[in-house]
DNA sequence: TATATTATTGCAACAATGTCGCATTAATAT
DNA sequence: ATATTAATGCGACATTGTTGCAATAATATA
């Protein structure tokens, strides 16, 4: 399928561009000006992450946060940790990698590793 | 409030460990042979969690899986990474634990890491 | 053993998340 | 200007997890 560019993608990168963190499909909604059907904008986030813009994360709360990828995580297997603030309710991207010691027959093809605390911003 | 011991308590407890893999209440519930309401699983469940005995992980499809502690995890903060086999679908503890270096005024509560991929009886 | 206390349970209802089918609309190419 | 088909809105749905409340049952006490 070619894609198609429309007002209400155009909005949700916006979103996202404009928040520099991973927001959740609720949160997404809440800032956008626009009003774009749920379906609509979960429809578009998982086109964005088909298309290695965006990637999720799946937080303790068990919803899924859709971030902006960095250039140097169009990497193969660049896996990083996230951090999840419980004070500002923050999600982001940590510079880390997820690097580990798999036992011998393991296969790593990806990884969502949350690390929860506070951050650097809430004392 | 003190715990009373139940039949279903004991039965979820069987249950869990009988599998020795992290388990969703779905699936708990389905090898339950008494039957026990759902709320009453989660309660149960989650009681467990509270007096230490069993850990959540939230895995990619969002869900909470519940995975009895072994004594090495009853040390605090021994936070550990989990494999989850997309071809045999068993969510399991690994024995590598979860470090890493935190920007400087971050502080780490808890850590949810989950690596996917295919494990050692699934080629 | 009989009774009182209250933890536990079942039930119903609910909120939230995420997906899907289908008809309509609109972006793109010709 | 027209044809093609990707994108959208709507409704419906499945699923997960929690909560209030009344009924039940595990435990302690007499
Ligand atoms: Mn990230
Ligand atoms: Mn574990
Ligand atoms: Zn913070
Ligand atoms: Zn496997």
């Amino acid at each position: 399928m070619k894609r198609r560019n429309t007002p209400s993608k155009q909005a949700v990168l916006d979103v996202l561009i404009q928040s520099g963190q991973a927001m959740s499909h609720d949160a997404i909604e809440g800032q956008l000006e626009m009003d774009i059907n749920r379906a609509t904008i979960y429809r578009i986030l998982n086109q964005f992450c088909e298309d290695g813009m965006v990637h999720t994360i799946v937080a303790n709360d068990g919803k899924h946060y859709f971030a902006l990828c960095n250039n140097s995580e169009i990497a193969p297997s660049g896996f990083h940790f996230h951090f999840s603030c419980t004070k500002c309710k923050t999600i982001s991207c940590l510079d880390q990698e997820v690097q580990l010691n798999l036992p011998p027959g393991f296969v790593m093809e990806k990884a969502n590793c949350v690390v929860t605390g506070t951050c650097q911003n809430c004392v």
